[in-house]
DNA sequence: TCAGTTGTTTATAT
DNA sequence: AATATAAACAACTG
């Protein structure tokens, strides 16, 4: 699940029903979703501190407080919940943040990715230093720059979340057939017209998503398809190609996208 | 039983 | 040096 539309989502969870309350006690029910902290230390280090305004950088969540900033990443699998009242354990249950008005439960399955803990807001910033930008913070003109030079293929570099931070499998697929541009192609191929039109859809489909909470599953959209079987493309029922790029499985339309 | 999975990091190869 | 690819991580689903 956890693109940056998700991730938006967990934020906006935290802002909403988190930010204020004091937080009473860490039940950490899985250790392994640590990373670089013990269960111990980070008890001690959050317990008393309130929960302040929450951000988000790519597909991480920065939930501060008054004291440590705690640093969530969802990996493919996890998401956050807000519970005003104590709750029983979900299944996939591996930590739970117990405040003064409610539980804020981080599940997460398969546990590829986890939390950490800054010290602060500077500390945080280093933990997340090789991040590019936040793709919704890319301004008009600067996706060329960002692509220039890099001859991987242009689905390979918007997953890169060191060249910006937030797009994933399926978010790069949607955003590659709304602008009618192969996923194969080399980045530094794509023209200049190539790239706002790039650069227009990718807002487009993150607005949309963003309010959406989700990349949603609509037949109108490629990501409405793409686990049909013998799926075709919803602009004009062309089979869709498949392969594996950057790793991951790529659907395109041979037809508006070419290649 | 086996392949596949909406992500990231590390190691290895080019 | 920069870039590309694969494996590992974990726990499911079809």
């Amino acid at each position: 699940m956890p693109e940056l539309p998700d991730v938006e989502g967990f934020r906006r969870t935290l802002a909403r029903h988190a930010a204020g309350r004091r937080i009473e006690r860490v039940h950490v029910r899985d250790p392994g979703v640590l990373r670089g902290v013990t269960a111990a230390k980070l008890t001690s280090r959050l317990q008393g501190h309130r929960f302040a305004q929450p951000g988000r950088r790519g597909k991480w969540v920065i939930a501060r407080t008054d004291g440590p900033v705690i640093l969530m990443h969802f990996g493919m699998t996890g998401s956050l919940r807000w519970t005003s009242v104590e709750a029983p354990a979900e299944r996939f249950e591996r930590l739970t943040f117990v405040t003064d008005g409610g539980e804020l439960h981080y599940d997460d399955m398969r546990k590829l990715t986890g939390i950490s803990l800054a010290a602060n807001d500077d500390d945080a910033d280093r933990y997340l230093s090789s991040l590019g930008p936040d793709a919704l913070a890319v301004q008009t003109g600067e996706l060329a720059g960002l692509l220039r030079g890099r001859r991987a293929a242009v689905k390979t570099v918007l997953m890169n979340q060191h060249v910006i931070a937030g797009l994933g499998n399926l978010l790069t697929d949607e955003i590659l057939w709304r602008a009618c541009i192969s996923p194969r192609r080399p980045a530094s191929s794509l023209t200049a017209q190539e790239a706002r039109r790039l650069y227009a859809r990718m807002r487009w489909v993150l607005r949309t998503t963003m309010l959406a909470g989700d990349v949603p599953a609509r037949p109108s959209w490629l990501t409405g398809v793409r686990y049909r079987p013998a799926a075709r493309c919803p602009r004009c029922r062309t089979s869709l190609a498949s392969a594996r790029i950057g790793g991951r499985t790529s659907l395109w339309c041979p037809r508006c996208q070419g290649d």
